[in-house]
DNA sequence: AATGAATGAGAGTTCATTCAT
DNA sequence: TATGAATGAACTCTCATTCAT
């Protein structure tokens, strides 16, 4: 009778949702499995544990940013503005649910520095962040300027992110995507730096 | 064994430690005695609950930013470049410990929306945050300006502390600081606005 | 160690015989796992709560007794002295244990007016009791005449199984049956009434 | 500082308030203490432990049983009709209320054969209402017909309290009672027994 | 006599996990 | 693959009690 009733990757997607909206701690086997409508026991057909399905989503969070959108600023045969744009769209498409906002940001503050292999995504995530984003900047801004710059905005970012869900409301989101791309209105780069 | 052991001042600030490191749901009541050096049910001889410890330390971080450091904003006999610089080595003071951050911001993230005397300190917060930074950036920039680069400061400043958390180096946090100092460097706002 | 260790009713029927015997709160959920040779965890896999198995208990019993019990007043193609035979030797075999009594009569001194759902069968228990009386003594006796009987032996029934706890002896129980037996043998009932 | 804010016999009528209200183990010495306005540790100036004052309260309750009710049956120079009166009413004036019954018939069912020392009052108790109405009764009946009526109405009483708190209506009690009385009209037992 | 502070023990309950079916 | 049943450990919290003040 053991038919299928969920895809492990259904599985990762249920606890995605769950760990960003409740946090890591607050959200339970139990939790995973009424929202899978499984039986705990079966959350262990799809994972050998929480941590590790923890990792998972983590990972896969990760490379999804890494594949979706750090990797649109790379694509050197677009315009730099057309690459800034997609760019802003795409985070500003992900990060902008009020009720939740980014994981890798809520697992830095909620158990970042306690484990170890969600630290390595964690860093790895803002790593890259910053390397795309000094790719792009380089084009315009002097190396130290281009890493200052990148740093910047995804502190801006993430702090929208945080900000946003505080206020209920969207806008700061939208504000930190609008300054990426003022950076590469020429004019104003001259004048300001 | 009765003799006070701890004073209940005392024994939130423990508790304001392990929830600024560790989080809210990551922290036992028996953390919170071990740090105490007390038994698990001494805990309630000062607080009724958890919950109502958190509140209490949310409350007390809330009341300590208000007293001193949102409040340097508003002392108008002082020049604003005084004062602006007063706010920055307070923040920065507090901040800037790597390994904790900012409570009422991890709060938001692991239990935003969730309950309701928290998000009440954790709005009041950022609102009084954004009401001081208009005050003082009022002298310089328009009602709807000052509101925006107030928002958009506080949101840097979040971010950078999660971000200094994650590369584990306070710079983000001094750089945030920076950028509101320079908001006050006149010139530089007439080129660029 | 897996593999059903104890069938959900053999709990409740070794809960119903602790709560019985040590009552409602002086019986604790770790008691009633020992006495199944369980975990204390493992409870929650057949019951949500402790009132909630209190409550199935209650259930039960009443339902037993409607089903056993009360049930036998309404077999009209008996003859009502059989009836009442068949009833009374049941009830005293159920109700002559010494060390337990009645754990309906138990629960509506311990939690009685506390809990509505226990209420709710606690009332119901004694209304049932009572009608079932009414409808066989109204082969003999007015409505009015019946109903008053009934009380009457209702609560000579309850306090004789108190009674027959504290004096060690059955005999008060005994007694309350052939009370009821003779309200039956008619020429009393006339003289008497 | 130390001024007596209640009288430890005071304290006793709030702890068998408590008691008879919501049962012994129900009753915690944190109750007991909210109900004096004293703190927890102030109950250990008055009693030694809570075992202890239950058997005060069991004690007192007792004594005042035999003081105040079974005594009347033993006025010889009062009519026995007069007594039954007398009894009959100070004992419906004093069980009558619905919430609360006979704590000792409560204590009965809810410790009854666990703690020896509460057992004695309870048995004590019992014994020392049925010598009395034994007493009474041996003027009309033989010594046999005497301790079985006697009985008899000492668990009809009993149940009738319950019975009464079940139903939220005193009316059991009162019937009760006036069995007792109709013991006494002489004719009527002639025919009767 | 009163109490604030403390505590070991234990309450009810949930946790992540295991395993036979 | 799915699950019902089980469990040790841990959870928050309350218990009765003690003791220095």
């Amino acid at each position: 009778m053991p038919v299928q009733k969920i895809s492990t990757q259904s599985l990762i997607n249920k606890a995605t949702f769950l760990f960003k909206t409740q946090g890591y701690f607050n959200t339970s086997i139990s939790d995973i499995a009424k929202a899978c409508d499984l039986s705990k026991a079966s959350i262990y057909h799809h994972t050998t544990s929480k941590l590790d399905l923890a990792i998972t989503v983590l990972k896969q969070n990760y490379e999804y940013a890494v594949a979706n959108y750090f990797s649109i600023l790379y694509l050197d045969q677009l315009s730099g503005d057309e690459r800034i744009k997609r760019f802003t769209n795409a985070i500003t498409e992900h990060y902008q649910d009020i009720n939740s906002g980014c994981i890798i940001g809520n697992f830095a503050l909620e158990i970042g520095g306690q484990i170890k292999e969600l630290d390595n995504y964690i860093q790895a995530y803002f790593n890259d962040w910053r390397k795309a984003l000094i790719h792009i900047l380089s084009s315009k801004y002097s190396e130290a300027e281009a890493k200052a710059l990148a740093e910047e905005n995804i502190s801006l970012t993430q702090g929208a992110i945080m900000f946003s869900r505080v206020d209920g409301n969207s806008a700061h989101i939208h504000h930190a995507m609008n300054k990426l791309v003022d950076l590469f209105k020429e004019e104003q780069i001259q004048a300001c730096l």
